[in-house]
DNA sequence: CAGCATACGGAGCTAACATTCCGTTTGTCA
DNA sequence: TGACAAACGGAATGTTAGCTCCGTATGCTG
């Protein structure tokens, strides 16, 4: 199953499931005995990774500065995508991700980061009417230029850029 | 071949052949009389948009106020952009893009932009250390809202975010 | 060890698509 | 009108990749 992982990572969903299987040291029957479709496995790949993004966002709600804890939210949320093509391409499209399976996950994440947003936005430290749809964003943004310049770390200077447009003031 | 425009802005690179050729009203074999293979109309799709991405930027130029021309620049782009998923998928990913015969549009518009930037920076509205690559970046995570959240304005929100990030001071 | 159950592997099936090829239609010139 | 050329249409082909199925291996129980 981390084979797959490592596969969709590098691949994305272009990844063949011939490959995943001779990845994995298994064949291909294998492959479909613990996943019905390619599909399954997929979702499964994404509710993993869409597990440790709320896990992030829950250690980061701890950072006293609620200005800090927004932006360490982002940041540390793209860190750990980084290297995987197959979940960048989830979470750009995670506003149209109906996936069954992963709502939980979801529901997860996005309570966090709008309490998160509410203690920055009642501090007055980020602008009044951000809300959770622009954090949705910001990050699909940032993972855009994240997937399409591989390898390069550009896109810290580029959420750098968002960051500063949405601080108040 | 105004009909593979049609499709590619609707279905992106997955529109196909037949439908192409029947959206036309001619036969598959007369699409491929006129394009050798489903890339080169793609490409050639992409390169009338460039061309258009160009000469909007051109426009855009004739702006008094430097910082006025640059962010017109990103706003027209954009919108000339809304509704053509293909050419949104082109654009995000014009870092890769190497395909033959659009490195003519590429350039030219490429030119414009660094004169523009340049103009903005010197009048001290924008960042010193802003550059084309940001603005590569900038466009390829605007484009990525857009395509998907489909029928939504609210990428224009989120440009304006990122144009308040890269003003000066 | 025999008999049964569970899990495996991967050849082959099938559907989707780009592309080719040839019989037919349309247009032109004398 | 007849002969030739140019352009057309779309059935047939080739290929790719997801998925199925069945013969085999492994492990467990008495």
């Amino acid at each position: 199953m981390s084979s797959g992982r490592v596969l969709f990572a590098r691949d994305g969903p272009e990844a063949q499931m011939d490959e995943i299987a001779a990845h994995a040291g298994v064949g291909i029957g294998t492959v479909y005995r613990h996943f019905p479709t390619k599909e399954a496995l997929l979702t499964e790949m994404v509710r993993l990774r869409f597990q440790e993004f709320a896990e992030v966002a829950e250690r980061a709600e701890e950072i006293a500065d609620p200005l800090e804890a927004l932006e360490a939210i982002m940041r540390r949320s793209a860190e750990a995508v980084e290297g995987d093509s197959g979940f960048q391409l989830a979470m750009m499209g995670s506003n149209e991700l109906e996936w069954e399976g992963i709502e939980e996950q979801k529901t997860a994440l996005t309570e966090i980061v709008t309490r998160v947003i509410s203690r920055a936005i009642a501090a007055g430290m980020v602008r009044s009417d951000f809300n959770f749809d622009d954090f949705a964003m910001v990050m699909c943004g940032t993972t855009a230029t994240m997937y399409f310049k591989p390898g390069s770390a550009d896109w810290r200077r580029y959420l750098d850029l968002t960051l500063k447009g949405i601080r108040a003031g």
